[in-house]
DNA sequence: TAAGAAAAATACTGACCTGTATAAAAAAAT
DNA sequence: ATTTTTTTATACAGGTCAGTATTTTTCTTA
């Protein structure tokens, strides 16, 4: 008779906040240096209510990264909506994007995707699979603007243009300056020249 | 009447076998992820000694970041002379040995000094002074690389380069396959000709 | 060979980690 | 209003963490 926790799938209000605090943490210090108490402290609930709804650390860790994954692409889109008018001016906006982040941050943490793949270094960690989803939906943006606006070798060029976007995002991480994303936006837009 | 621990400086092999361990766990697995003990046991020696070379584990981290460096950039220099002719191929083949290094490793881990930065996210952590000059130092290699060949704005170049560099290494651990790298190589060949 | 220094072995401290057990309090549903 | 579910509070298990104290053994050097 095998004796299972249950887990409480609802998505009551608690959970949310949970997952929100979760996120919170784990963003601004990195997963394994948030502990599962200092995330119920900060969330107000009892420990016991957090593995009420989720099973481990691990379980919320993926919760994390999908949830996050799926807030970043859309608030990514609903910006560059905004602001772009063809899709050729989504690709340079994607890096106007990265340093308006940047600016309106006071402690930049990068790409809390990229951070966690370089900390979950096992790359049999279920998580890995959500990251590289990610990275791929971002790059398949950039290979399907590429190809909407006309531009040659789209495929090759949204390659480049994801590199640029971790090169960019891991520089200024390091740096803790916004002078590599100034020479990302440059070299984004002379990318697009060259496949013109 | 400060009561201090006294820390032996000399350079004896025990101290090396320290340091070379420590290089090789940290580096495979995370600093976060290795622990002191795990380290002793490995370099086969006892804990107190290892805390009569180094005050803290801080120390070492310390000392890893700084020799490996120093290891690293002496390397990179030692390959790239025996198979560049010029200043200019020096730049290709930077990208070209991040390449090899992929195949001829097992589980590759990208590069210990991204990972470090990205692990250690308090930008207020000594360690990331040694990062920032390791940055600094490769991304003025690819300034005098350039300016020597005659290529144009050779330093906004060396930051297109170095965020090529750092771009390609993360997409490549986060993909596990060497693809990345292959556009990163073009790519370098395209902003050479840019520049020219 | 004797004295001194270095290293090892062992045990320990106190803090933190994930996860659980248990019982009381609060909330929801019947 | 009573039962059932949810949440809390508290304590705890078993592990790991960085770092230290103490004693014994080994090595070096004089």
């Amino acid at each position: 008779m095998s004796k299972k926790k249950k887990i409480n799938t609802r998505n009551t209000p608690i959970r949310e906040r949970i997952v929100e605090t979760a996120t919170r943490l784990f963003f601004e210090n990195g997963i394994q240096a948030v502990g599962v108490d200092k995330i119920v402290a900060e969330a107000r609930i009892a420990k016991m209510t957090l593995y009420s709804y989720f099973a481990s650390k691990d379980d919320l860790v993926m919760e994390y990264l999908e949830k996050s994954a799926d807030a970043w692409l859309e608030n990514f889109h609903t910006h560059l909506n905004q602001v772009s008018k063809s899709d050729e001016e989504r690709i340079v906006n994607t890096f106007i994007y990265l340093k308006e982040n940047f600016n309106n941050s006071t402690a930049y943490r990068g790409n809390g995707f990229i951070n966690a793949a370089t900390e979950l270094s096992d790359g049999r960690n279920p998580a890995h699979g959500v990251i590289l989803n990610y990275q791929d939906n971002l790059r398949g943006c950039f290979e399907s603007w590429a190809y909407n606006s006309g531009l040659k070798d789209a495929r090759e060029l949204s390659y480049a243009l994801l590199n640029l976007f971790n090169g960019a995002t891991v520089s200024t991480q390091i740096e803790d300056f916004p002078e590599p994303l100034t020479h990302a936006i440059n070299l984004a837009k002379k990318l697009i020249e060259l496949h013109r």
